[in-house]
DNA sequence: ACCGGTTATATACAAGCGTATACATCCGGT
DNA sequence: ACCGGATGTATACGCTTGTATATAACCGGT
């Protein structure tokens, strides 16, 4: 293994144990068995290394989702969202950096062009991925534009059920809760519309 | 105005500017027009005096959100819901850097106790007030736990628009969409379900 | 008027940072 | 066997960082 994979790795650990703005050259260096200059000579930067290393963090990360997704098979829709909910709250439990880094990277975002296109477009993919997950059954006759807006809507819980559960893992509700709390939504609706 | 309340002030400018990880002593002492030795002097540390200063801005961010929550005063609930969302995304407009701070605070949060505490005790006290939101009207014989449960549900919508709007104002749901994305969801649930 | 604390400021310092430079090593093609 | 580009490495440079120190200014109480 060359030292520019090397350099990858170590850089992926440090994103993980220490986060993207805590890394130093040195830490890198350290944590892939390397030196120095080479993070130059294969990277240009320091920066550059670890966006890359931040890009690759974020395909595994799509990578777990995508495993999440593919477990909810029950025909009953409320089932399927729930065991989705609930696979997510497990995979924070054995991928906990994964998903800090991803919170990460959504500030960094702000700073860092490239890995704001990343996330993006990562995002525009995952939107019909969601809604298909969804409509799984007899959803052909929807427009692109309600696919789109599912997909936002379960999108939106999902980032905000990671964010909830790595600051405060007591208080962030359960696969369950959230289930539990859009059926009740459902009923408040359907009470307060004027039928 | 003291250097104290100066240097807070300052911080806030760079936290809005520059965001927390990029912000310098100097670049602090610049914005509030004091000097390098009264950061230490006040605040110990510029680490102390950054938290200090992000912790303001958090109770301003928690403002904004009653300031938005107030809005929705509609009988209807899915009205109430899509004014909310409406709401919270013109915000976004108006106050963006105030919103990416709070983003950023979801990662920092990682590595600072402190903030951690307060984002925590931030939203244990925004999930009943959300859950009040929902069930405005009649809602009083529903159990604490489902009070949450909806809380967490909201919180975790309000969340995730947020990221999504700033990561891709493009790509990311309107308060609309988000409604209309909802209704779907109740039809496909009760499709599915089996009655 | 003067004293004593609080507060302000200029400056110095050591440590850590990222990166460039100069040199060594490897290794496939001939 | 040897050359040449690609890759690896040690080191040093300049800069920025946060903070400590030492001195000055302020200001209410007496």
């Amino acid at each position: 293994m060359g030292h520019r994979e090397r350099l990858l790795a170590g850089a992926r650990v440090c994103l993980y144990e220490r986060g993207y703005t805590r890394t130093t050259a040195r830490d890198i260096v350290a944590a892939s068995d390397t030196n120095l200059a080479s993070i130059g000579y294969h990277f240009g930067s320091k920066e550059a290394l670890l966006t890359a290393a931040l890009v690759q963090a974020f395909e595994e990360w799509g990578v777990e989702i995508d495993r999440v997704l593919r477990d909810g098979t029950q025909p009953d829709l409320m089932d399927r969202l729930e065991s989705m909910w609930t696979g997510l709250v497990e995979s924070f439990g054995s991928h906990r950096p994964l998903w800090v880094a991803g919170i990460e990277a959504f500030a960094l975002a702000e700073h860092l062009p490239v890995l704001r296109e990343q996330l993006a477009e990562s995002y525009t993919r995952a939107r019909p991925a969601l809604a298909a997950f969804v409509l799984q059954s007899g959803g052909e006759n929807v427009t692109e534009e309600t696919r789109k807006a599912i997909g936002s809507f379960l999108l939106a819980l999902m980032i905000g059920l990671t964010v909830q559960r790595l600051l405060d893992p007591e208080a962030a509700p359960s696969g369950k809760e959230l289930a539990a709390a859009l059926r009740l939504i459902i009923g408040a609706v359907h009470d307060t519309a004027g039928d």
